[in-house]
DNA sequence: AGTAATATTCTCAATATACGATAAAATTAA
DNA sequence: TTAATTTTATCGTATATTGAGAATATTACT
């Protein structure tokens, strides 16, 4: 395993549900052995990647903090978009939540939102949480952009395996591009409807979306 | 050398005014061979922690919106301050921004922050930004939490030297802590005032400052 | 405080792997 | 199309990384 692997790996075996881990966890999870995660992690800290915290634990550190501001500031579509979202949140009649989302490999992200004030549903599209392609009109919008091998590489990836239903699943997306946007309801989040529209740019290579949930 | 260095000096090449970068440019940066460049830059692509531009440039990749959310969902500081941040601001009849920042290294970056609605001016101190130890009241509300040898050697750090004028730096600060509160104008933003209280957690190793500028 | 238990660092020799020079291929620009 | 640039592949060598185990430091407990 190289060394980049390894950092990859362990910063990987962090999660919503387990922010911090002891040497002995990552040693335990990657089958390493001790010493050698012990140097790893020693550097990973110095480099502000990971952070130490109470009983032996480690988290995940300010690098993050970090970069992902300079992310932010920097992104063109989070630039471009941004203040998009604010105007589109409060010229809507219905309080609603505003998403950017991009497709990254085989996932989607929503890289910025704008919640209405007064919106008070939680909406599974959060900022950096990765989501499937398949489902919710934030995720259709974007795979309404691909087509032919690629788009059923992505089928197949996400668990849609049968022909029949790949084909319904398409004729379904070919509607949408007619119409030019999509509409889910309860597809991701009970009770939530959608409201997308489609966002590319070859040059850049983005494929992304504008959505209203609410 | 080693792999992880080389990595993390390639990712910090990045930053607000320089967000793109070349392999060409990385290895002329770093004086280190493109080829070498090539093959480290794949790898972090293939990881999610760059991605490939336009132009042949690459950018720093979604790795770092994801960890980001883990931490502000995981931090126990931004778990526990968040809630208190909005309150603060509602409460306070002067429209503010209002703060949580912590000490890393002898840096201080923001982790959490609440903007009234109506607070229309910019502040240095945004999520994710490293600030300088010795000025304005968030920082000060940090550094005065530290004493001896520690305090002395970041001073001289922040490039404050001179023996005298640490002994007048650190008279300003016990005086701080007898009232319990620091207050500055102008230190930091032209025209802005802050006011900041300590924060500090031995068992988890937090120094912080909860403050508002206003 | 003193001792036991854990956590962390250090040492060192074997070996894997990262390195860089160069060539080849692929992509982009003209 | 050709030329220029970007990216990948190849390969022998030097070197950094590895893991076992010892040594040390830190924490927990009595």
């Amino acid at each position: 395993m190289s060394g980049f692997e390894r950092f990859n790996k362990i910063l990987n075996l962090f999660s919503e549900k387990r922010s911090s881990l002891t040497v002995a966890e990552i040693s335990e999870e990657l089958k390493i052995p001790s010493s050698t995660i012990y140097r790893t992690v020693r550097e990973m800290v110095l480099a502000d990647f990971l952070e130490s915290a109470a009983g032996s634990y480690f988290r995940l550190g300010q690098a993050f903090i970090k970069f992902n501001r300079i992310i932010n500031l920097s992104d063109p579509l989070i630039q471009a978009g941004e203040p998009f979202l604010k105007k589109l949140a409060n010229e809507n009649p219905i309080p609603s939540t505003n998403i950017l989302a991009r497709l990254f490999g085989d996932k989607v992200m929503c890289v910025a939102d704008f919640k209405y004030p007064s919106f008070k549903n939680n909406t599974s599209y959060q900022k950096g949480r990765l989501m499937p392609l398949l489902y919710g009109a934030t995720s259709r919008a974007i795979i309404m952009q691909i087509k032919g091998k690629r788009l059923s590489r992505i089928l197949n990836l996400e668990g849609l395996n049968d022909d029949k239903e790949q084909k319904i699943f398409i004729s379904g997306l070919d509607k949408d591009k007619k119409k030019g946007f999509c509409k889910t309801e309860g597809q991701v989040d009970n009770g939530l409807i959608g409201f997308a529209i489609s966002i590319n740019n070859k040059k850049l290579g983005i494929e992304a979306s504008l959505s209203s949930i609410f």
